[in-house]
DNA sequence: GATTGAAGGGCGGATGTCCAAACCTTTTCT
DNA sequence: AGAAAAGGTTTGGACATCCGCCCTTCAATC
């Protein structure tokens, strides 16, 4: 058995290896990418109060999880408050109606809000070009509904943001690639904990109404340029909003 | 005890939650994680040919994993051809050099390969936009040299793909971004799959160098928007050579 | 009023993953 | 010769997950 190698190592290459290379591996569990898709998602309001999840059996097969897997989750989202279950024939799993109130951003989230940011605009402008290119009229018309939605809100920051939150996914959805869609829903979900806790008067969204109806209007000529351009000034205005008020650098 | 919840299942809301939200949730263990990170660094060239990894028991601390999980990644990346060890004490873990010849891409990969266009375009234009407003002097530099590398290697395409990944990880390096140049190069890991297998003549090279020179220098002048389109010209015309040879919808 | 079906609730074991902490072997430098 | 630095090996335990099976509840139905 001879030790000699094929290979020698040779003198490494002038190039350093970006150092994320060898950054920290997070391993996700089944369960806390569960709970986190469910609690995301009724913190988005995407699953209403009051609307009942399909049955366990169903759903465990739907995510590809074990039933005692689901079932850590929803005990988990069960002891936070977002969802309850009921036996019986006619029972199940609903979300909670009201939502117990969110919990603040952690200081993790905060050290890190700008790379958030960063992920989020990466993934809605890829959204608004895409739509812009693929959007069918009756996602537009759909989209349409949920700006009027947007218009009357202006009073009621959580209807608001709500309807907004709509109207980004659906974008996202016209662009008829499920990963953008999933990716869009985790970036609003990020951005969710820290917008919640930042002032924002009428004013402020009015001119984020006005940012949206351009948006859209590019979206239906199919004019991609110009909706990636007022997708970006839309984020960075928010962007502004939280760099004034949060110890970003 | 009284059966009666607090709360009463409400007739669900009238807009029906993105099926995105039910999709399969899929675990990745922290060995996948890590053959996934350094195989694609490889793969891509981030990581040279005959270049040194650091040792295991420093290795293993930075990605965060155990040692035995590590040498688990380690020993599937060496199986594969793609690094070798030696030991003793100026021992370690090399990257082969030559590389094996890449495997061809799985039907499931064929099968998404527009959404993996997709993912890419968000990234990069993501990419583009943060990169011109955040860029430094020092980094364009860089990125010029990588970029005359790029006009020298018009007739050979190994040397050619490997400059312009440079190319675009420098970029989304360039915005200070982990998070980016994370996602920046799983995305050039995924699309190499693909770009590999088709045939890319010198002329289609130099207009996509044409191209590289237009999104340089709208980054160098910090035209955001300029830059945001000059790279969605460019993938945009790789996703066009794509479509015409898969089966694209 | 008994039965049935569909829902949640629970238990126990089999399997696989990950980790921590040792200890061994090889090589090279001092 | 010995120390140091690297990969190689073994062990045991903690934990996550899956699978199958059975129980409880309760509205609908017979």
């Amino acid at each position: 058995m001879v030790g000699v190698p094929e290979q020698r190592p040779a003198s490494a290459g002038v190039l350093t290896p970006p150092e994320a290379v060898f950054a920290p591996v997070r391993s996700y569990t089944a369960f806390e990418e569960t709970v986190e898709r469910l609690g995301t998602a009724i913190k988005l309001g995407l699953l209403a109060p009051g609307s009942r999840l399909p049955a366990e059996r169903e759903l465990c097969a739907r995510l590809g999880i074990a039933r005692s897997t689901l079932r850590q989750a929803l005990t988990a989202l069960g002891q936070s408050g977002h969802v309850f279950a009921t036996r019986g024939r006619r029972g199940g799993t609903f979300v909670s109606d009201p939502q117990p109130p969110a919990d603040p951003p952690s200081a993790e989230m905060l050290a890190q809000w700008r790379q958030t940011c960063d992920q989020r605009l990466a993934v809605e402008l890829g959204v608004a070009m895409l739509a812009a290119q693929r959007a069918e009229p009756a996602d537009l018309d759909a989209l349409d509904e949920v700006a009027e939605t947007l218009e009357a809100t202006l009073e009621d920051f959580a209807a608001y943001r709500q309807a907004d939150i709509r109207l980004h996914v659906g974008l996202a959805e016209a662009t008829r690639s499920p990963r953008l869609v999933q990716a869009a829903t985790e970036a609003q979900g990020a951005m969710s904990d820290l917008i919640a806790y930042i002032a924002h008067p009428p004013q402020v969204l009015a001119s984020s109404n006005a940012q949206h109806r351009r948006l859209l209007a590019a979206v239906r000529e199919g004019d991609a340029l110009r909706a990636v351009r007022a997708m970006a000034e839309h984020l960075q205005g928010t962007e502004h909003v939280l760099a004034g008020l949060l110890p970003g650098h």
